[in-house]
RNA sequence: GCCCAGGUAGCUCAGUCGGUAGAGCAUGCGACUGAAAAUCGCAGUGUCGGUGGUUCGAUUCCGCCCCUGGGCA
């Protein structure tokens, strides 16, 4: 583990200390995957392809948005033609009426990998979804599924209720879990209050274990593409644009046309919900671009926050640092 | 030139019956276990337009000046 970290530094600081250099490749264990992470706009996608073609890789999604099939323009999925250029798995697979999650995603993810180091392949794993990484390689706590009626129920007996309401019922049945959560954060109140309903049990007591990961951070090269936040900003808000002008407006009439409910993740992707406002005239179009634009650094800026300190093996690379460093480790 | 309304945080504004100020947004930082493109938390900064006066004390009251907007000429 130790070694391998040391190599990557020989490979890719300008200036590796002197007295490393003797550590010799040969003597490493054999990396299995690339994963590359990022803020929304960095270029992940397109690093991955040019990865892809140079390394014999098979991309594979982690973007919790990208898996939708009817969010093609919005979530900024691979185009066709860049699809026919290299493998992609697990993009546009899910219906929109799916509440997708990281659960279904790391079921998902296991066999694609299997398969794909099967076939000899480079898996080059890329997405915004710090999550999902996280789960991939530190694990997740195996916990029963919920089912759709139970959840159901509890989110109808839930509705209007302010989440400090929400807070004082949990804090009857599982007294533990409420202790850790905000009376202000009704998503997290809702996800233990289910838990609970479905199985009699504290959500703690499930989150205390962990499956193994499916990568250790000794086996792959991750890196998380690092921009200045002033240059993703202008990244931003000129995607935005050319989303509008490649159809958003239309694939966003589509959903609103399907009756999602407004609660599906789907109906929460970035830039959903403005432009729905705007097809229903509630605000100018330049307004929701702009507001879309906002929804979308800030996320970014929540992106950053999470692999800084919980992807911390990730390393921080510019686009094209990371490319000539991927391109010494696995060529 | 005259009349009116304003000039307070990066922006929009609130406020101080005289005791040196605060919301939203923006910005920055953080939390994060099956909705994570989600859901939450925390934190700056101000010569309160300038200048004189009254006062123990003025961003607040008064005079003058400057600037902005509207009206009248």
């Amino acid at each position: 583990m130790k070694a391998y970290f040391f190599h990557c530094r020989e490979k890719c600081d300008t200036q590796p200390p002197a007295e490393l250099t003797s550590l010799k490749p040969t003597s490493l264990p054999k990396l299995s995957a690339l994963i590359i992470a990022g803020p929304t706009a960095s270029g992940k996608s397109s690093l991955a392809l040019r990865l892809a073609r140079a390394l014999n890789g098979v991309i594979i999604n982690a973007d919790s948005m990208q898996v939708y099939r009817d969010l093609r323009i919005l979530s900024a999925r691979p185009h066709p033609d860049h699809e026919a250029i290299a493998l992609h798995r697990l993009y546009g697979h899910i219906d929109g009426a799916v509440n997708y999650s990281v659960g279904r995603w790391l079921a998902d993810i296991a066999p694609v990998l299997e398969e794909v180091r099967g076939a000899g392949h480079l898996p080059i794993i890329v997405g915004g979804t710090g999550l999902y990484f996280k789960a991939l390689m530190q694990g997740l706590s195996a916990i029963p599924q919920v089912s759709s009626d139970v959840r159901r129920k509890v989110r109808a007996e839930s509705t209007g209720l302010p989440a400090s309401e929400l807070h004082a019922r949990l804090k009857q049945c599982d007294p533990a879990i409420a202790a850790r959560l905000r009376p202000t954060d009704p998503q997290r109140i809702l996800r233990a209050l289910e838990v609970f309903e479905a199985t009699g049990q504290s959500l703690l007591s499930f989150q205390r274990s962990r499956t193994l990961p499916l990568l250790e951070a000794n086996e792959v090269f991750a890196v998380f593409l690092r921009m200045e936040r002033k240059a993703l900003k202008e990244r931003v808000a000129s995607r935005v644009d050319a989303m509008v002008h490649a159809g958003a407006l239309e694939e966003v009439a589509r959903l609103r046309e399907l009756g999602y409910d407004s609660a599906l993740p789907i109906m929460r992707a970035l830039g959903v919900p403005h432009l729905i406002a705007y097809l229903n005239g509630e605000i100018p179009l330049a307004d929701a671009a702009r507001l879309v634009t906002s929804d979308s650094v800030h996320y970014a800026k929540r992106q950053e926050t999470f692999a800084r300190n919980q992807l911390i093996t990730f390393e921080w690379l510019a686009p094209e640092e990371a490319e000539a460093c991927a391109l010494r480790h696995f060529a």
